[in-house]
DNA sequence: AATCATCGTTGCATAATTCGAAATGGCATT
DNA sequence: AATGCCATTTCGAATTATGCAACGATGATT
């Protein structure tokens, strides 16, 4: 493996801006990251050239640049399918109040490429963010995903180990999760229990091409204290029917993700 | 200046991947940035496996990774401004028919943080993608933004040169631009009369903070041939009237972009 | 089937680059 | 004024990245 080992660090070291702290010193990066300023200073000197990080003038402190946006615009391009759900998300968080996800499988965990709705006011809600990523196997979009993939894939991905559990409800044994999916391929939807944050429930459904593979999936996300079975057969059909939609569109634009 | 080469090499080889050529192997970035083959091997390997990039397992080509987007999920962050125009933008895109932009000023170009609606099923439209930047001096919202900074400021970024043309249309000269900047300040929006793309118009206007600075714009953009006089003044009470709602939407959530 | 060209990947010696320590100036606090 | 912390720069030593050569795989051509 040829890994250049100071790229590699510059690159790491944009991942220590995050939302909740999105700005930060020299000082501050260099006690975090356990390397001596001097060295620091360079890469984020570098960085800042590039455009990957900017310096606010009156503080001094970093944070990350523009340039990003640039590139994650080129890297969007591939993902048409998020216009096309857009409209079918938005009508589906109207019609059931809750906040709507969309995402794909990247390796072996899932990334939301969209997220609408509000919620209800409610103070439990999920933070995820456009591009964030959460487990595969823990979100019901990711069992969904999962569950399209053969024996082989799965071996591949996720090995004969344990799975880290997210929460007390967090599937970690493989073949029950095996389970899981073989379920969720019979039913055709995907509950997560749990398992992804505590409180937090979701129905998932599949997004299909037009070769009826699974190319993405959409949820609906309600806090636990809300989403007794009444309300998951209510939810569990309009969101598949959002994905049947979506999905027919997505065929009809031979759209490939 | 401190700057580390071989990482300053490794980003700059991810602007090899753009829209129009997303995938790129090996061989042929070797090619393009007249480096051996084994040391952009290296490179592209320890972009690949920091996310930055990915490899597509059939071709063995490159492309831009999802890192890119978790990355992009917290610099938008910083921009809630997007979240707040967005339904006022598509509400203009239905009234209008047009393609309609918002956009921030970084240094000197602006940067396009959301687009809506398709025009009107014209040939010619604008290729501007989120992320995406132009020169501030050519575009209505650029110049809209320009007009809010100080003489001094102005002189920062422009210093005493000629300005690029993007078009015959464009001002090159500072001294006309800060006339056209003096003359939007007094009228409250500006005009891209084929400046930025041959053959296409954009009525722009300021969306200001709680303290009234200019903190980003937005524009309607049209072909040329759709732009009669009698359509700037249409535009303009729309796009002025969109920019003002948005303005107090802003202001009323005490909004930092 | 054999040959050729091109590709992607690896090992190694050398050249190039990066690193850390020390120094310096700026700023805020006492 | 003295002190502490910050950000930035210089320089010699240590480390790393580079380019070359080699190799196996693949596809096209003979």
């Amino acid at each position: 493996m040829q890994i250049l080992s100071s790229v590699k660090k510059a690159l790491e070291l944009l991942d220590h801006f995050t939302v909740e702290r999105p700005e930060l010193s020299l000082a501050e990066i260099s006690r975090e990251v356990d390397a001596h300023k001097s060295s620091v200073f360079r890469v984020l000197t570098t960085l800042k050239a590039a455009g990957f990080l900017e310096k606010d003038s009156l503080s001094g402190k970093y944070r990350l640049g523009l340039k990003i946006l640039d590139l994650a615009g080129r890297v969007w391009g591939r993902y048409d399918i998020r216009q096309i759900a857009t409209p079918y998300m938005e009508e589906l968080a109207r019609e059931t109040g809750e906040v709507i996800h969309l995402a794909v499988l990247d390796g072996s965990d899932i990334v939301y490429l969209e997220k609408k709705g509000q919620g209800q006011g409610q103070v439990l809600t999920v933070a995820t963010r456009l591009g964030g990523r959460n487990p595969a196997y823990a979100s019901s979009m990711g069992k969904i995903l999962l569950a399209d993939l053969s024996k082989s894939e799965l071996k591949a991905i996720f090995g004969r180990g344990k799975l880290e559990k997210l929460t007390p409800n967090t599937i970690d044994e493989i073949p029950k999760l095996i389970e899981e999916l073989a379920r969720i391929r019979e039913q055709g939807f995907a509950l997560d229990n749990e398992e992804t944050f505590p409180g937090i429930r979701c129905v998932g459904a599949p997004i299909r091409d037009a070769g009826g593979k699974v190319v993405a999936a959409v949820s609906v996300t309600v806090p636990a204290q809300r989403m007794d079975d009444k309300r998951v057969r209510e939810l569990w059909r309009l969101v598949t029917n959002t994905a049947r939609m979506i999905s027919e569109r997505v065929a009809a634009s031979k759209m490939e993700a």
